[in-house]
DNA sequence: CCCAAATCAATTGTGCACAACTTGACTGTG
DNA sequence: CACAGTCAAGTTGTGCACAATTGATTTGGG
């Protein structure tokens, strides 16, 4: 018992104290995901954040203020401001101060960030075919999911 | 029909199209997660990669090399070499060229890294209980997300 | 009205992740 | 033995995450 380590399927070597953790598989899993993304994301020129970004600024008519995205995507400024600026440096986006409020920075698609939104409509169904889940499956673990996001967070309330 | 957003239990807002996202609900879960790891790890001076580098090299007699704990943890040499470089400055662990394989470092715990690790006995458990799941649906949901890693990672090599 | 507290975005500094490249060491074939 | 090809680890550069701080603005209580 002097080697704990095993061999599966895929050749991956692994092991079974890490294995036992579902921090552990939650951690794995969210990388394995993000590396779906990548190469469909590459042809976008967005990298994942980006597009969440992205996503939540397409689904609203007016702008959303950098706080706004921070409390939809669970980030703060510092994660959002360079963001941000690098998506109004690609001309997706337009940052302006707020006149009512002139410490809010109201953020906006551009007709080029709309129009490379509706490029992105497709991508969800590509990813999801690739965790090779079905529909159902793929429903239950984002609610379980979501189940264990609140109750950290609820439980930080407190 | 012009504000998708909905605000529920924990004042957090978010958006129908951003939940209806299977990756967005990993990513999101997965920081929540590293979240509670932090206060608990802080203590002990160690991140939540480190911890689990940590993990491994605990289950093991001998040393590991970097490539094999990449293996374990799929993180590239990129990763894992500054990382390894902390936890050597920390006197956590020690690194040497292989003696057989010159092109190989093998890395193992110091006695301050295994008195180190004895500390790190009940963190699952205080981290489980953050999550507010029963151990039934822990085990579900890890057993899932191994699942999509593993798949994932079949597809890529085909 | 005034000012202390709160709010918002940006900045700074640290530490992952990962792609791309470099350097040094091994391996197999002729 | 030579040497092309491969492999391991490290380095460089970019882009998140997040803590802590800063600076500008707003708000609310006295």
């Amino acid at each position: 018992m002097h080697n704990l380590t095993v061999r599966y399927g895929s050749g991956v070597t692994d092991d079974l104290v890490l294995r036992r953790q579902v921090c552990f598989a939650l951690y794995a899993a969210s990388r394995a995901l993000t590396d779906v993304y990548r190469p469909i994301l590459d042809g976008l020129g967005l990298t994942y954040p980006q597009y969440l970004v992205l996503l939540v600024l397409g689904e609203r008519d007016e702008a959303a203020t950098v706080s706004a995205l921070g409390e939809c995507l669970h980030l703060d400024s510092g994660t959002l401001s360079p963001l941000l600026k690098r998506l109004e440096g690609a001309g997706l986006v337009v940052r302006r101060r707020s006149a009512a409020d002139e410490r809010r920075v109201e953020v906006e698609l551009t007709a080029q960030g709309r129009a490379l939104r509706e490029r992105m409509a497709d991508v969800p169904q590509q990813v999801a075919r690739a965790t090779g889940l079905a529909t159902a499956d793929l429903v239950a673990l984002r609610d379980t999911l979501t189940r264990v996001t609140e109750t950290i967070h609820r439980q930080k309330e407190q």
